[in-house]
RNA sequence: GCGCCUGUAGCUCAGCUGGAUAGAGCAACGGACUUCUAAUCCGUAGGUCGGGGGUUCGAAUCCCUCCAGGCGUGCCA
């Protein structure tokens, strides 16, 4: 509908220009858009005011010129009006809406799709947790907006990939085989000493009973070395393979696992290394190696292999970048904790020093979430294995909340968590009061269908024109916008765009539950509100899927 | 110190990328179930958009500055 008006106003523009009274055919850029307000129209366009320098005329002229050149009459337009500093307000037709229904129905699953992506390929990494112990809510915040986004921007005609990258290698996996293996050792009677920095969780020691069962006399009676190279890829395997699960029960799933390892393996972290040597981005200083990384607009340069010979976490990350852009995405978006945007930079450089568009890449930064339980902070120190983890949160809370709940905030500001208020099915806790609505019109389908024998809901031009009380058309509108809202929410890359769209459709249904009954004795009527009601549970059936939030036929 | 993020109703948050009178939910108060699910609806009340400047027809939104909070600032990952 705004590309309809768009164009009329264009057209109008031009013809009036055409017939001298416009200065100029250089029309900037102006927008179209829904008033607040209703007594201001169904659209409305700033066309006047923001042409006004170009034109060298005051707003309001400009606005009855071009109302002027548009024909009314025998058209979606019922009638136009000059508001306020020289907006042109549009009144469109209650008709006019009607084909809406009718797209809706016809697209189904797909209504709201679009290819604006033109499938242009996108990966989107993330979770990318380290597999030394379970993943907590913070992780849970960042899976859940990865797999959203991946969703909607595969909606919108790119070709999505996820993917998880595994830290399989390095410091923090030596660490979690020494923790394992001590916790092997304890559980043989020995006695131990625990070091400050292993992983203290139970976890642990749970891993170590399984490991003690399968491999009890294997792992001392082997070299320590062996032992713990051993304990390290067990007690990896079996973390992935709970975060595997934790994810799956949250309805994610990824085309690929990448592991660090393997990257490792593969020497591509030595030939990046030995290429951007080559080319003098990367130097040697006090023994060790050093990326350039202030030359391409970091703080300062940021060592690639220590002093010990042994390469830093940034030389995988570097490499592992790389490899992306080398298997062709057009883009590539990560989903990282706020607490490594300090990393961004360096990772911005190594792809510009690779003479890469550093536009490529773009990461989405998910703040911090506080868990809290009847508004107490719960601790959630991961070393000191005082935490909830995010598999508890789910067997508390359940899928469909977690998510809901994450996705109501944009990223981009902190998020409290309340469990308490997660597990209310109240107003507080809104994903209830989306799928409630799905419920309540699978219900009238099903009485329809049961007492009345209607099985068959389609297009019909009388039934459909019978829709004229003002929540209709309101209805009507608001599903009309399910589109552009899924394209902004794309563009953005901000899901929670489609879960507020979702409330407030939710809202506008219930109002016109309570106030208009769908089955009505007289069956024209009747069959009217049963395409509109249907229309509506396709969109919020589409919107929640985009969330991954399910939609429940029975509540 | 520097960098990133945040600051909107008592609480939790939106605000469609600069539009008209700043919006929801919760909490408070008053109403609506013999009728398609009351996990719902209707109404009342609640605001100096952290403070101060600037940009322009127009600012919660953009720029500057100050204040407050969070995070970061390793040859850790």
């Amino acid at each position: 509908m705004k590309k309809i008006i768009r164009q009329i106003t264009l057209n109008a523009a031009q013809t009036a220009f055409e017939n001298k009274e416009l200065n100029t055919s250089e029309f900037s850029s102006f927008t179209i858009e829904e008033p607040k307000v209703a007594s201001h129209g169904d659209l409305a366009t700033n066309f006047a005011m923001v042409n006004a320098k170009a034109q060298k005329m005051a707003p309001r002229k400009i606005a009855e010129i071009i109302i002027r050149y548009i024909d009314a009459t025998d058209s979606i337009i019922e009638k136009t009006e000059i508001a306020g500093p020289g907006f042109i307000n549009f009144f469109i037709r209650p008709a006019a809406w009607y084909p809406v229904l009718e797209n809706i129905c016809q697209q189904d699953t797909e209504y709201g799709f679009s290819d604006i992506g033109n499938g242009q390929t996108v990966q989107v990494e993330f979770v990318s947790a380290n597999p030394t112990g379970p993943l907590h809510v913070g992780h849970g915040r960042g899976a859940i907006v990865g797999d959203s986004v991946a969703s909607i921007l595969t909606a919108c005609g790119y070709d999505v990939k996820r993917e998880y990258y595994i830290n399989d290698a390095g410091k923090q996996i030596q660490t979690l085989g020494i923790s394992v293996f001590l916790r092997c050792r304890e559980l043989d009677g020995q006695t131990i000493d625990f070091p400050e920095d292993g992983y203290q969780g139970d976890y642990i020691s749970d891993i170590a009973k399984n490991l003690c069962k399968e491999k009890g006399d294997w792992i001392f009676n082997v070299g320590e070395e062996d032992a713990v190279a051993f304990c390290s890829k067990f007690a990896a395997d079996k973390m992935i393979i709970e975060i595997r699960n934790v994810l799956n029960t949250l309805g994610i799933k990824f085309d690929n696992w990448y592991s660090e390892q393997a990257l490792v393996d593969s020497g591509k972290i030595k030939s990046v290394i030995e290429q951007f040597k080559q080319s003098n981005i990367i130097y040697e200083k006090d023994d060790a190696l050093w990326f350039k990384t202030k030359k391409f607009g970091d703080e300062k340069d940021r060592v690639v292999v220590r002093n010990n010979g042994r390469t830093t976490y940034f030389a995988s990350d570097i490499a592992y970048h790389q490899d992306k852009l080398d298997r062709g995405f057009d883009r590539i978006i990560d989903v990282w904790g706020a607490d490594h945007h300090g990393y961004i930079p360096r990772i911005k450089a190594s792809i510009k020093a690779s003479g890469r568009d550093e536009n490529q890449f773009v990461v989405i930064l998910t703040q911090l979430v506080n868990l809290l339980r009847k508004g107490i902070p719960v601790s959630m120190g991961k070393r000191s294995g005082q935490f909830i983890t995010l598999k508890e949160v789910m067997d508390e809370v359940g899928r469909d909340a977690v998510r809901f709940i994450f996705l109501t905030r944009h990223y981009d500001s902190p998020l409290d968590f309340d469990l308490e208020i997660a597990k209310q099915k109240t107003n507080d806790n809104p994903v209830y009061y989306v799928q409630y609505v799905h419920a309540r019109i699978s219900s009238i389908i099903k009485k329809a269908a049961d007492e009345k024998g209607i099985t068959d809901i389609t297009f019909n031009d009388d039934a459909v024109a019978m829709l004229k009380e003002s929540e209709e058309i309101q209805l009507i509108k608001h599903l009309a916008r399910y589109p552009e809202t899924i394209i902004a929410s794309a563009e953005s890359m901000e899901p929670h765009r489609i879960a507020f769209y979702l409330m407030a459709l939710a809202a506008d249904f219930h109002a016109y539950y309570n106030k208009h009954r769908v089955l009505t004795e007289d069956t024209t009527l009747a069959a009217g509100r049963l395409y509109l009601v249907k229309a509506v549970q396709t969109v919020i059936r589409n919107g929640l899927t985009l969330l991954g939030v399910s939609a429940p036929d029975v509540m």
